[in-house]
DNA sequence: GGATGTGAACGACTTCACAGCG
DNA sequence: CGCTGTGAAGTCGTTCACATCC
């Protein structure tokens, strides 16, 4: 049970648009690229000119972009800039998301320094670990909590998401403390599966699948492919 | 062009078995949850209960599973560790891959120090750094070196896999090195596309892509689920 | 001509339904 | 009965083909 599917846009009045999970990490892949088209000085793109540069079709790229409304000029192609707004407004990144850290180990200290978080809106501002001798240091300017303080850090930071960077066989408990604390959006970084209510949202980043993976298509080996994601 | 789906066997004898990208992505699950039931001392599994512990349906499970092999007894169910033993097989892990590693920053240091990936087989045998400051000095007992001697390492330490955590704009010039000093796979951590050679093979793992994703989710707030990968 | 938007065809993956074995 | 294996049906996503507009 729990079927896995239905993303869509409450129809506020008939528009009845929905978004695919595919489509929408392709959102991501238009977004980062546009950006770095309009940076090169470009004010108009065609599907086909952003198909070769992220080795998808042309065709895929306007039923993509076609769902965002008609953005397109036939003949023309379409407004960089534009697309990039009708894109953020979308995924709902035109504004910023604050996020809580749990678990504050060399991983969490990897995402604590990287960049690219912040330069998309995603901004990192309270961190917990259960370990008494982490608790009220310092990483990054940031203090580490006790557990217990979460959901006053969330209420006074207005944090939605959360990094989960804890041991695989404390996820679960974890997990359960930072949605009581009013969490609706998980990042989990440990491997296995992690049980949230409704209305509470997963996406899991487990590096071990990727490699083994990635063993899978060489242990293969044979075939073509750009290969993306 | 480059479609992106054949993912087959070569047929030694008429052995048409094909896996897709979804199936393959499972088996790491399935594996995962497996060792940990044979830990728990349990010698069998049904499709059911590994459905249930994993949020996938039983039909699922018993389609993938059927495709390793008549492995499953009506009645009784799956031995567990036979199970084990052909996904470890299919997926080309009942050995040890070795890898090198390309920019040595914290997220590098990170991975170095998360010992899932020693669990499950793969060592990374190699640091390169470009930064004349980094070569030289040693991180979790490796040496870093000069991208210079990569064919060099490879070819000593028979690494075949190698893992990308250079800042966006040098990563095609370095997985292009990576490939020409003999690299075969590449799993990627920086942002956008790598264009490689047939018979390359590379899975991206893209942060970024992740969060607005989940930003997105969250962002829509509505329906059901577990939730997995 | 150059490029979009889209119904229809196609293909991949999942679920259903059930035959058959233990 | 319980549980697997599998054809058939169904669903979802991608690609084709083409009408349409600049």
């Amino acid at each position: 049970m729990a079927s896995d599917e239905e993303i869509g846009k409450r129809s506020a009045a008939g528009q009845d648009s929905r978004w695919s999970r595919a489509s929408v990490g392709r959102f991501s892949l238009y977004l980062r690229r546009l950006e770095d088209v309009l940076a090169e000085g470009n004010t108009r793109v065609s599907s086909h000119t952003l198909g070769d540069s992220l080795g998808l079709t042309d065709t895929q790229i306007r039923k993509d972009l076609a769902s965002l409304g008609s953005l397109g000029q036939p003949g023309i192609g379409y407004d960089v800039a534009e697309l990039i707004a009708a894109i953020r407004s979308t995924l709902g990144i035109d504004r910023t998301w604050n996020a809580i850290l749990v678990g504050v180990g060399n991983l969490a200290r990897a995402l604590l320094r990287y960049q690219g978080f912040v330069e998309r809106g995603f901004r990192i501002v309270g961190l917990f670990d259960a370990d008494p001798e982490k608790i009220g240091t310092t990483v990054e300017g940031l203090r580490i909590h006790s557990p217990d303080r979460m959901k006053e850090v969330i209420e006074t930071t207005g944090a939605e998401l959360g990094i989960l960077t804890v041991p695989a066989h404390s996820v679960q408990n974890v997990a359960d403390g930072m949605i009581q604390a009013g969490i609706r959006g998980l990042l989990n970084f440990a491997p296995g599966i992690v049980r949230v209510p409704e209305g509470v949202r997963v996406v899991g980043v487990d590096l071990t699948v990727q490699l083994e993976q990635l063993a899978f298509l060489v242990h293969l080996g044979d075939d073509t492919r750009i290969s993306t994601r």
